[in-house]
DNA sequence: CGAGCAATGTCAGTTACTGACATGACAGTA
DNA sequence: TACTGTCATGTCAGTAACTGACATTGCTCG
């Protein structure tokens, strides 16, 4: 016998997906949650910041981001190495396209998860912009490169969750990057 | 003899700056906002829909861009036109310089502030999509834009409120811009 | 066996936010 | 002048997010 059932967090994640689903956000208490995890509310925040955190817990989105810029040649340009941050992200979520689909009609529904999601977005451009700082690159490019390139993933990304049958996310990011060349040049 | 002290909104939205700069965001209570304006708790909530929006109340900044880009030029570029619009704001900002940074402070040191901050960012980046797909621009380029476009005006922002003898806005505009064509390319 | 620890539970409290209803001038109208 | 409606505000009660303090439970290690 076990002390505790196993996979706490992710089971109130789980939970918290499933009735952000059903009924809604704003209709769904974290009682609720908790309950249906077979846990306490009190619980739910010793493992989660607050009721919108829980569909963004876990920083490996980030990480795989920032471990792309990393590991970008040195010869790279800053929009280079920025795109092979997203291009290591795009992999990452390749094998997840259904939960990223019901993850994001979620979020959609929710102007309080729309705006957390901003927030973990800008979060992101702020830390790619840190490594290509720590690449050599000067401010206001780096910063510059990091937000833009997050526009070129949020873009792809979006059109990656919605026709379910769609392509290669890497593919999309690519063809989104062309776009901004075009644009910009003008 | 008047029926209320005027101007009840202004009053609550120059209390509220001024508690949350003396005692932080998060240790000022809408109850004391509502006091000291004069005003009762639901009354505030009458007029704001929570207590972050007190500091982001009013859509001229958004309308002023919205009115640049849709005034623009119709042989404008989609970046030009969107540059007209961020121009418009920056007229908009330019003699709120002062009163800028103190709020800027203020938005700085609270996360859930900064997240408000980045929504409406998000959302005027939107309705300047919008905009441009009304004068022809197609997808994913009007959205695309949209979102470069803030960026470079938050950059600009930036530094324009950091320096307290800041140059003009609209200038810091133009360079950010510049910025962005030199990346872009590479 | 006992001490300590780590995850959970219990409970009481604060505060953001909401709905329902009351009130107090003022505006127009008979 | 009295009558009535209206609009901004006040009052009050309630829900639910979030927090701090303390108790409990089994496991682990000595």
């Amino acid at each position: 016998m076990v002390r505790w059932r196993p996979n706490a967090q992710s089971r109130l994640a789980q939970a918290a997906l499933d009735l952000y689903e059903e009924q809604g956000f704003e209709n769904t208490t974290v009682a609720e949650i908790a309950a249906r995890a077979g846990l306490t509310e009190r619980t739910f925040f010793r493992h989660f910041a607050d009721k919108r955190e829980v569909l963004f817990a876990g920083g490996e989105f980030q990480e795989s981001i920032i471990a792309g810029v990393t590991g970008a040649p040195e010869s790279a340009s800053p929009i280079e190495a920025a795109t092979a941050g997203l291009d290591a992200a795009g992999a990452l979520l390749e094998d997840r396209h259904e939960f990223a689909i019901r993850r994001q009609r979620v979020i959609a529904a929710s102007p309080d998860l729309r705006e957390r999601e901003v927030m973990k977005l800008a979060a992101v451009a702020t830390a790619l912009a840190g490594a290509l700082r720590t690449r050599g690159v000067a401010e206001p490019a780096a910063t510059l490169t990091g937000e833009v390139a997050m526009s070129v993933f949020r873009n792809a990304f979006e059109r990656w969750v919605d026709q379910a049958s769609a392509g290669d996310l890497r593919e999309l990011i690519r063809e989104s990057l062309n776009e901004l060349r075009t644009l910009a040049g003008s």
